[in-house]
DNA sequence: TTGTAAGCGTTATCAG
DNA sequence: CTGATAACGCTTACAA
């Protein structure tokens, strides 16, 4: 292995030349720089990152944790970080956490024992024990977020885009509007119900509670919440769901119930992942800029490691995308 | 930041004997031991990893490339090699080379860099290039693979899965079955095409070259092949799609003509993503065993960088699932 | 601008 | 079984 020596040696300069030619440039003449790219190029020389990350102590690597990668959702966000850090140098880790609620406070480990400079959280399962373990160690949350924020967030007004949703629905006639909600816990689900809530007290109808069910945004859980929600002896006419993922179980469930969508039921999604509008019908959700929302995360990630500028939240603008799932309601049964 | 000097001064022995009580258990005294890690407790040392790496010069951290991070079928490959990799203490990276297709190439610089010790590939761009510069760097194949392979690779037998897709089309009486290729050049491609033309011929049916398209695996491909295949004065009573999420696109243009599935049009997908059962109708398609896969291939690559047994390929057991996108053909038009 | 040289924290070698 | 000590390859004061 051709070492930053044997550079030197063949360039007729020091070691120490060497490695500021290559890494601050303009620290050296011209023809110094010249004569030691030649001597790199005449070697093959190829950095040893190791020693590099040693000396320097950092890694210029960051850690990305996700509650689920199966979710096209976090798919696109973590295109948004990778290829956001491809473009400043940083590698990223991927770490899986909803396998075992417990992970999370693994992958803390890996801060400590200095494998990331940094971490995107897209979960808060177990992010205070992470912080806590973690102190003065650059986290952007992503997506989700907690109520008094420890660190710089990026996100959409989920409150709002819950509340266009279920205006679209009241638009369109419906009273009775269900909500499949995500894990009840976490900030951004109750963010989300208050939106649906507010949406519906502006229109003056009262919240029935049994309309409001939970699930965890897999297509299981929207499954078996539709088959609960249109086993109603007054089944709701159109249902919002907190994921597309979700919302595709609810199709499925609808069309085994004999329920067509969007003549018996309306449907809305949230997230808008691929294969929404690729769905029959075509479904009706809350775009969230997703590869957005994920290189904006690595931007304030960069901003803490450089610890410059105080960072401060982003909240970015969703939208909501009007496909076919939606309809009037046709009053029936 | 305390060190191994910390511990060492605080238990009374050597760097040395700190540094083989935590790293080989048994070749110091249990008192010793018993020791030492009262020390790292007490005072709370971790390990720079960033130290052990440059002086093992080894990163326990293997570099996944996969095509496209959205496709729920390659969600679950990274999610069995992720769990793999954890248990065996190796760290991650990942790298999409969709995005680019000279990604690949500059992937190949990680090795050589020495950011990670080994890779699993999941797409064959530019792979020769990226063992060329790598040369006897740990290397897997999963999924992909070349027709002579230059690694172990770990893959279903694509031939004989698409013979057993259009053989259960075959069964169900459709003669007419059109194909959705995946990019032609890759050998995957090929084995299936050539599974799709032998059990055509087998059932005495001539291969229309018409009947065959070609798509990237994404949906809108196979929304686009679809619109294409039912345009035709004869169109097919059946196609068989060489991934779900091109399927999945099938049965959006389908429905878009007015034609039904599977009473106008029957359906296989290829992959058996986590959206197959909750589509209307469920899909029929071929199951790979994906996590396996990821395990396997990141098994593999222990091997190879443990360079012990001399590996081998692993092929491993497909499925045909058969849903409710599949119907014989009713004669109509 | 360039060279000298002292580390960074760990592991491996070699004596004891 | 344990200790002293020399690397590992690079960066960075400090000096020239």
């Amino acid at each position: 292995m051709t070492t930053i020596k044997d550079v030197a040696a063949l360039a007729g300069v020091s070691t120490a030349t060497v490695s500021r030619a290559l890494s601050q440039p303009d620290k050296v003449t011209e023809e110094t720089r010249e004569r030691v790219l030649q001597a790199v190029k005449s070697c093959g020389y190829k950095m040893n990152t190791a020693a590099r990350q040693f000396r320097r102590q950092r890694t210029e690597t960051i850690l990305v944790l996700v509650p689920d990668i199966g979710n096209p959702f976090f798919s696109n966000i973590i295109q948004g970080i990778e290829s956001c850090a491809q473009q400043h140098n940083y590698r990223v880790i991927l770490g899986e956490t909803d396998t075992g609620r417990a992970e999370a406070e693994s992958y803390a480990g890996y801060m400590r024992q200095q494998h990331a400079d940094g971490a995107i959280l897209l979960s808060v399962d177990g992010v205070e024990n992470f912080i806590a373990d973690n102190t003065n160690i650059p986290v952007v949350l992503a997506c989700e977020y907690l109520p008094v924020s420890p660190c710089p967030t990026v996100r959409i007004d989920n409150t709002q885009a819950a509340e266009d949703a279920v205006a679209h629905l009241l638009e369109l006639g419906h009273r009775r509007i269900a909500y499949i909600n995500g894990p009840a816990a976490s900030p951004l689900s109750i963010d989300r119900l208050r939106g649906y809530r507010s949406a519906l007290q502006s229109a003056g109808i009262t919240v029935e509670q049994e309309l409001i069910v939970q699930g965890d945004y897999s297509p299981e859980s929207g499954y078996a919440c539709a088959k609960q929600l249109l086993a109603m002896v007054t089944p709701p006419s159109a249902i919002f769901a907190a994921s597309d993922p979700m919302a595709i179980g609810v199709m499925r469930a609808a069309g085994e119930c004999g329920c067509r969508i969007p003549e018996d039921l309306s449907l809305v999604g949230f997230d808008d992942i691929r294969f929404a509008e690729f769905m029959t019908p075509s479904l009706t959700t809350i775009h969230q800029p997703r590869e957005l929302i994920g290189s904006t995360a690595m931007q304030q990630l960069l901003l803490l490691l450089d610890d410059t500028t105080p960072q401060q939240d982003s909240v970015l603008e969703h939208q909501l995308v009007i496909r076919e799932s939606t309809g009037r309601p046709t009053r029936k049964l």
